[in-house]
DNA sequence: TGAAACACCGAAAACGTTTTCGTAGAAACA
DNA sequence: TGTTTCTACGAAAACGTTTTCGGTGTTTCA
């Protein structure tokens, strides 16, 4: 149990002043060869490592970042958190993550805890119920104290930040054209309630493309789940008031659990109807049959966060304020599930 | 962009010292009545925090713990992260991530660079390589220092600390036996190397289930997959050297790539084959057929892990060399994939 | 021989807290 | 009036760094 080892120990047992170990271990020349080679072998030897807290203190910087998500069990948010400790590791920063659990109180919480010091900046992407009350004071104080944050995926728009997103009107509006062309007559929509912006905007982008096509929009064949983890009874019974030959759904769980319904109905996919899923993650590759999807790359949108925000991080602090939306590419990634 | 408010800056403008300040807002009864009220009510009306950093570095103390994986998309990880998150925050602690990406280097640095004052005590399962390696240097270094460590699922059985784990002898051991009382009687193992412990214990219990039955060990009726990223060749070119009619696999991945080779190959589930897979994640529960299963807890598991460190972490430095594994119950999750 | 330059090192401040200790003035007591 | 006891506050140390500044003692140069 080796007490942890400090520049005062060392400048103790050596008979020399602190600062003289520190300048000796950061190889300055202010301090003689023979003296810099004595310190360094000892510390060496007893395995010095300089402590982060109290850089962090001198520094004012803890080179760390905040994440905080919704839920970590859902593939999306945990390949961009994959994406953003990739980057961070790189330049030499960790990652903190929170998770608010979709909550409110936990998201303002978690910040509160996080903004005192422990970190630089943050990534994140607000919990549902953060959404629905549309409150971000807790957004506006952490930008007004100066420290940066980078939202992405569901961000507030009226948040002065740089922000990573996907064009979700035009991916829809794309995955609603790739239907289209698949020859489907009768397109149903699953999707989340509104104030879910992602969810929104999709919503936004399938109807586009049906009316730029000369289809009337049919607000029944609009699925607006509000419980996603009771959506399969919603799901089932709104499968059985209407036919469709074509379905496009936000995420993974919405497509998988509507092709099971069918199938248990004695439809077959793709061939009575064809389906096209946001989210490329595990269910699409694995289900039966497998899902055509719009890959949201997660991956890629967690590295750009992390590199916009440390960007920011190690900018001059002097004038800044510019903020950038990314726009990620989505890629259609076409499976069995549409013809 | 209102600066960070200190104590310093508070007992400057209300004229005080800043041992005042700090005792006034800790309500210390040294400080009158109206200086304190003074003092409180400033501190609320520019929405006064202490700063962490040096509340960490007085204290000695972070209040965060760190956890090491190798990786998060992985749902089993996801699931166990969200455990210790939830216990962690219950108590008031913060989590740190890093992933290990499966690389000891990875692992190595990654531990190094919490060790050094980040965090008060480490969650962690251990990277593959550093499974294969067999080199725990890192890990004997940070116990010396006196830095508790919880490890659980891929743990090394010869470092002493806490460990939380499922028996999966037991648990394969039990259901082998489920699916020889399906009937089944060529049954074939789908698992990883012999040096990832999960799998050379499932591997274990899978055999000893086989032989308390009179059957004798196939060698050929066990395949261990090298790399989990190209299995599915691999498990179809060994589905098709022999027939087996139930399968357990020590991950879903296998099982259900398993399946649906199976099925392509004109097999019915579970009428032809059955199959059982450890880990109940969303694979399992979405798949064609859905799978039947062994679910490892993960939430619990995380969540025990915990507070099992933070129990150490609270407890009186003095003498509390015990160390303790506690084992999980694995759950027997019963779907399509089984009669 | 004197001043100037240089090599080498230590003291101290700073980061933001908490806490121990000291002390001024006022009140209480004899 | 002199001593003691409170009350209310400030100074300073400590946590572990980095860095500026100052100060030795020696060497170099005129």
């Amino acid at each position: 149990m080796a007490q942890k080892l400090t520049l005062k120990k060392i400048a103790q047992d050596l008979q020399v002043s602190i600062s003289t170990v520190s300048k000796a271990l950061r190889d300055s020349h202010e301090i003689s060869v023979e003296t810099r080679e004595k310190i360094k072998g000892y510390a060496k030897k007893y395995n010095y490592k300089p402590n982060n807290i109290a850089l962090s203190l001198k520094n004012q910087k803890t080179k760390k970042i905040g994440i905080i998500i919704p839920e970590i069990v859902h593939h999306f948010f945990a390949t961009v958190i994959s994406g953003v400790e990739r980057v961070a590791n790189e330049k030499g920063y960790q990652v903190i993550i929170c998770l608010s659990g979709e909550s409110f109180d936990k998201e303002v919480v978690n910040m509160d805890m996080l903004a005192n010091g422990s970190i630089d900046g943050f990534i994140m992407s607000l919990s549902k119920e953060t959404m629905e009350k549309q409150d971000f004071h807790h957004l506006r104080e952490v930008v007004n104290q100066g420290m940066p944050i980078v939202m992405f995926d569901r961000v507030a728009d009226d948040i002065s930040c740089d922000k990573v997103i996907i064009d979700d009107v035009d991916a829809a509006n794309k995955a609603t054209e790739f239907l289209l062309r698949k020859n489907c007559k009768k397109l149903a929509l699953l999707t989340t309630p509104d104030y879910v912006n992602v969810g929104r905007l999709r919503t936004q982008g399938f109807k586009e493309a049906l009316m730029k096509r000369g289809f009337e929009i049919d607000e029944k064949a609009i699925l607006k789940v509000e419980d996603i983890d009771h959506c399969a009874q919603q799901i089932e019974e709104f499968l059985q008031q209407n036919t469709y030959d074509g379905i496009l759904a936000v995420n993974e769980l919405f497509a998988v659990t509507a092709s099971k319904a069918l199938q248990r109905g004695g439809k077959s996919i793709p061939s009575d109807v064809a389906i096209v899923a946001f989210t490329d993650g595990m269910l699409s590759k694995y289900a039966s049959p497998t899902l055509t999807t719009i890959g949201q790359n997660g991956e890629e949108m967690g590295g750009l966060a992390a590199a916009k925000l440390i960007e920011k991080l190690e900018a001059d602090h002097q004038e800044n304020e510019s903020y950038e939306t990314v726009i990620v590419k989505t890629t259609l990634v076409e499976r069995e599930s549409t013809p």
